[in-house]
RNA sequence: GCAGGGGUGGUCGAGUGGCUAAUGGCAUCGGGCUGUAAACCCGACAGACUAACGUCUUACGCAGGUUCGAAUCCUGCCCCCUGCACCA
């Protein structure tokens, strides 16, 4: 099996340039993905990439990525309805340390066969003179060809328009293409389906000015069943960096895939064989309720991503909040499997005088907004202490309901649990 | 620049003097069923305060005005769309 029957079965090949599945059985090539410096850290959405590149690797290739500081600086119209908000340099710069460290979890920088390799096209995009650029990579495009493309097309119709800025976009990203094959050898590049544009345009600058054969793949855009943004939980985006989207979040985003997502999802982003694979969607027809390929799903993501360790915590925190009682667990147990779960620190003293409405330390946790809230929400029965569930619009907190008296678990609706510890 | 159309709550979109904090869809949040799923059903959904009856703030592009009373009428301004004209 070679690389390009690999990403085939996986269901990650969305479109390719003619000769990709040739030459991929037969040579080791270098190639390369563009990630986007928007945010200091990835999400799942960059996860896809990140897995091709990690395959890539595996079968022998030599994976680049391309953190794209100065593309960044000028936003891919691809796919975007709006013209982008430029970042500084100085963030950019920031972003892309966080970058770095999360692609290194998947990808092998020490081997030394086939490294992987982090390059900024800063390095190059911001050194060549307007002048030079025109003439030697300008001249190659026709704007009768840009304006044809769809993106382009949709933006021009739109209210906003496109900046010129933007529409220079696949114009460096090709650039982009041709220095990397300059410098590394590199005949491929990889992208999702919003980016193939843009990826033929590098394809055509290199066969053009270097006369050498590239090659583009693109995957196609990871989506749900149920019609929402993949990626996206009430609580905004699922991030890698653990402090912005906690393991526990992460494990649990995760295992509430859709089941029609589930076999799909584990072909995308997981190591398993065929048979394996195989093995789960079976478990899934016949015992849909066990949850196998979820809780598979999850577990080898999580691990990807933040190590055993974490995946275990995870793990333990989801067993304990989605099982029934708390009772029988003692505070310190408690703390360690909440480890994960957001929380907050009350003064004994708080409670002392007099009973803490629930709706105020609702409030004070950030688990409701307002009071308001926190009165509808109890009204609604939406929320539990101590994973029991409480109706009393009145009900008060006191040093007694704190399990130990040190740790009381707020829920509010099925899944968000904030814990409480009481301490002075 | 000229002519015509339009700007309403997270979004789409009704409403054209009082019954309108504003119909409805979507999104969101809570509940039910179930498998921490999907579909479906129920409830909430401008905000704050109250145990509650309820009270108080803001709100229909902006600013004024008419009126007992305006998202709805008038005046000015801003922005957007569509056609026409013009264009280094």
């Amino acid at each position: 099996m070679n690389l390009f029957e690999e990403l085939s079965w996986r269901g990650l090949v969305h479109d390719q340039t003619a000769e990709v599945a040739e030459t991929l059985s037969k040579e080791k090539l270098t190639a390369y993905i563009g990630f986007d410096p928007t945010a200091a850290s990835l999400h799942v959405g960059s996860l896809l990439p990140m897995m091709a590149l990690a395959r890539l690797q595996r079968f022998g290739h030599s994976p680049i990525a391309i953190a794209g500081g100065g593309t960044g600086m000028i936003g891919d119209p691809s796919g975007k309805t709006k013209e982008r908000q430029l970042l500084s340099p100085e963030q950019i710069e920031l972003n892309l340390i966080g970058i770095k460290e999360q692609l290194s979890r998947v990808l092998d920088f020490e081997t030394t066969t086939n490294p992987a390799r982090i390059i900024n096209n800063a390095d190059w995009l911001t050194k060549i003179s307007l002048i030079d650029f025109m003439r030697d990579i300008g001249k190659h495009f026709t704007v009768n060809s840009m304006l044809a493309k769809e993106s382009i097309k949709r933006r021009l119709e739109s209210d906003e328009g496109i900046s010129f800025t933007e529409f220079t976009y696949p114009l460096l990203q090709a650039y982009d293409f041709l220095v990397l094959y300059d410098k590394h050898k590199c005949t491929l590049q990889l992208g999702g389906s919003d980016q193939w544009g843009n990826i033929l345009a590098g394809v055509d600058l290199v066969r053009r000015l270097r006369s050498a054969k590239a090659h583009g793949l693109t995957m196609p855009l990871v989506t749900t069943s149920a019609g929402v943004k993949f990626g996206k939980t009430e609580a905004g985006a699922v991030w890698l960096d653990a402090k912005l989207t906690s393991p526990y979040r992460f494990y649990q985003f995760w295992l509430n895939t859709d089941d029609r997502d589930a076999v799909r999802y584990l072909n995308y982003f997981t190591w398993l064989t065929r048979e394996q694979l195989a093995e789960l969607a079976e478990a899934l027809q016949t015992q849909p309720e066990k949850r196998e390929a979820q809780r598979r799903l999850a577990s080898e993501v999580t691990r990807l991503v933040h190590g055993e360790v974490a995946l275990q915590g995870a793990l333990q925190a989801s067993e304990v909040l989605f099982g029934k009682e708390l009772t029988g667990l003692s505070a310190n147990d408690l703390l360690d499997i909440f480890n994960e779960v957001p929380s907050t620190e009350l003064a004994n003293a708080q409670l002392a005088e007099r009973p803490l409405p629930l709706s105020e330390l609702l409030v004070t946790t950030g688990v409701a907004p307002s009071k308001n809230e926190a009165k509808k929400l109890l009204q609604g029965n939406g929320i539990c202490v101590n994973n029991v569930r409480v109706s009393e619009v009145q009900r008060a907190i006191t040093a007694e309901d704190f399990i130990d008296r040190q740790v009381l678990v707020l829920r509010k609706g099925a899944k968000n649990y904030h814990v409480v510890k009481l301490i002075g």
